[in-house]
DNA sequence: GCGAGTTTGAAGATGATTTGCATATTGTCA
DNA sequence: TGACAATATGCAAATCATCTTCAAACTCGC
């Protein structure tokens, strides 16, 4: 991720932002709460604040950097985002997130949403569920 | 709503239960928060607690008297369950809230989950949809 | 009506997220 | 490249939604 992607949407090139962008990128779970992203930089030495992991990720989420998720339980997850839309699987045992597209249920739902006299503009679908016996 | 109700699914009758149970069923909107809840209760001249407010609402998520839908913003709304399955399609303009349901979309769920390895445990919809021009 | 066991209201505790503010950084322009 | 205005940061304190604690007030079966 390059700072001109910061640039680009408007924001100054400053290191806590570069981190939480590394952070997001680098991460093996690609859906990390605020803590989450905290922590790791913490953990690799860097000296950053809490509230300013929360402001970074509120305005990547304002600039379309990244997506956030509000699953149960709370807290907030964010996402890179990759560009293209997905919807999420969550497994109830292990917590796994699973993401997968579906052009027919979107499909569906602009049609369901013009039946009503709307337009669709976007949309959140989480599964729940568990793995099959 | 009969005391029934709360005695089928092993709750005593109490006042503030029936009470919460009255503002769900009697509301115009049917997705209430609990605060909206414990204001409608006060206005009314109740005399509850919000504490009470949550903790009824909690236990009937649990009785599966209510639903509870986790929207975007913090707050959980519920809803008193009307047994049929449904998803939402909220106005981003005027947060009117409109209940559907897709058996297609349904269906193409459980197939995804199944793809996937899982079986569909649950779900949560929502389309965030503005009016057509 | 009584009493064991449950429920309630009020206040304080939580966990997640935000804000206020003095200090530190960034991007710009000379 | 150095000075500056504008912006960002870290910390602590403030919010918000929700939960828990606990003494006092109910409910229900006897």
């Amino acid at each position: 991720m390059q700072p001109h992607n910061l640039r680009k949407v408007g924001l100054k090139v400053t290191l806590p932002r570069l981190r939480v962008l590394e952070v997001l990128g680098e991460s093996e779970e690609k859906h990390l709460t605020a803590d989450d992203v905290y922590r790791a930089l913490i953990d690799s030495g860097e000296d950053i604040g809490l509230a300013t992991v929360y402001r970074v990720l509120n305005q990547f989420e304002a600039a379309g950097l990244v997506v956030k998720h509000n699953f149960e339980g709370g807290q907030a997850f964010y996402e890179l985002d990759g560009g293209e839309h997905h919807d999420h699987m969550i497994c109830v045992e292990t917590g796994k997130v699973i993401e997968f597209v579906s052009p027919d249920i979107e499909r569906l739902q602009s049609e369901i949403a013009d039946k009503h006299g709307f337009q669709l503009e976007d949309h959140s679908l989480v599964m729940y569920v568990r793995p099959k016996k």
